[in-house]
Parts: structure tokens; C-alpha cells; sequence
DNA sequence: CAGTATCCCAATCGATACTG
DNA sequence: CAGTATCGATTGGGATACTG
């Protein structure tokens, strides 16, 4: 049973450990707008050993970040996209891509990840 | 010698890391239209040891989010401010801010930290 | 006053191998 | 296919004591 005797919380480190973790705000990114798989999300972020992606999506959803769907069939599948709270985080993460897309242009940074606006 | 190899940098994990910091938030948020000196922000994050708190604010002048001023008096003074980069940024720890408080209350839970909006 | 220097424990993360 | 299990290297971070 969980009982958590702090009384008051930072808002600030609160949604900083929603989306700081290693992988996060790449997987965050991957789901906008659409459903993917877990192998999907494995060949989109290869730098993430499976153990990685696992925990990170596991922490994700302990969050109600993003909806995990298993569907009874084999061989299994797994379905992962964001709930209503993680598509209310993205404005915040669009804000940190572009400040840290300027910050990088200013100092003559070739700016470029998997996260890219399609829009 | 330093030398950067990746020839490309994600905007999101370069932001993440200027600000994601542990107590970096936090020092950045109590240096708003304040210069500090050391023992006052000690006092201010006592949470911090003093090996923390350097680290932090080393971290934060080597990204140059904050000036640090040594004077050459004894006993020793050393002011710390935001640069204009740490202004910046602030917007941004300002929506982090806005999402983790409204998020926090969504779930019963109060939200406070010595982080706090005067305006 | 504004830090350093040590020591040491805990958490993070990668590599690799294995499984229902 | 979608994960676990295990091991080990690296990093983070706290406590305490010391210094120019």
C-alpha cells in the first residue's frame, strides 16, 4: 500500500521526471499522433536496448502518459500511443525543441535528432 | 583537448540537460531578477551540500545560463546571476511550472516547492 | 566565506543471453 | 513478438572533514 506522507511536491521537478528520462521525450515524440508496436519503437530508437525501452515505457505508463494495449494473440502484440495527459504534455516539449534548436543554431550546431516537426 | 565528433545534436535532450539538472531548476528559479551569493543560495537550498550546489553552478556557467563574479576581497565574495541565455530559458521553467501544478492538483495533490510565481 | 577533498553507497545504463 | 534475467561498468549523490 502506497502512502505518500509528503504533503507538498514540486511542479517543476514533478514534470521533469515525467519526461527526463533517457528515452522519453523520444518515445513521447515517436507516438504523436500514431499507435506503434513495440518492435516498431525498437527499430525507430535502436540506441535503446530492449531492457531500456521496457523500463522507459513501463514508467511512461505508471505515469498515464501514454495507453498499453496487450491483444491476447500469438505471437503477442503490444500497442503503445499517448493518453489524453501525454498529448497534453507536447506544447511543453515543442517549447524545449525550439528554445534548444535556437540555442544550438547560435552556436553553430547543426540542430537534428529523430524529433522533427511535421507539421 | 575536446573534441565534439557528433556532427549532430537533439535540441530536446540538449535542453533537457541544461536544465534537468538536480537542483538546477531550482537555482535558476531563485536567481530570477536576484544576483546571489553563495551562502545565500546554500541557505535557500539547504537540501544541497555544498559539493552539490558548486557542481550545479559550475555546470550551469560552463552552459553560461548564469555569470559568476569573484571578488578579490577577504573574506571571499562571489555573486551569481542569470545571463541573458538564463533569461532565456525562464519562459520555458515557467510552462514546466504551469503543466506540473495543474497536474499535481488534477490529482489531489498540493502543489508547492520554494519555487514560486511574485508576478 | 566559498568552496575542496575523500569516502562510499545507490541508482543508472549497456551488453548479452534467454523465454512464454 | 515482446519482452526478462543477469552481470558489470559508470555515474550520481550524500556525509563528513578540511582549507585559502
Amino acid at each position: 500500500m502506497d502512502c505518500n506522507c509528503n504533503a507538498y511536491h514540486c511542479p517543476v521537478d514533478t514534470t521533469l521526471n515525467m519526461i527526463g528520462g533517457k528515452y522519453k521525450a523520444l518515445i513521447l515524440w515517436h507516438l504523436t499522433d500514431k499507435t506503434l508496436r513495440f518492435g516498431e519503437l525498437r527499430k525507430l530508437i535502436p540506441q535503446a536496448t530492449p531492457k531500456m525501452l521496457t523500463q522507459q515505457l513501463r514508467e511512461l505508463e505508471e505515469n498515464h502518459l501514454i495507453n498499453r494495449t496487450v491483444f491476447p494473440v500469438v505471437p503477442p502484440r503490444v500497442d503503445y500511443c499517448l493518453s489524453d495527459l501525454g498529448i497534453s504534455i507536447r506544447p511543453i516539449l515543442e517549447a524545449i525543441y525550439t528554445w534548444g534548436t535556437d540555442y544550438l543554431n547560435q552556436n553553430g550546431l547543426e540542430a537534428s535528432c529523430s524529433m522533427t516537426f511535421s507539421s
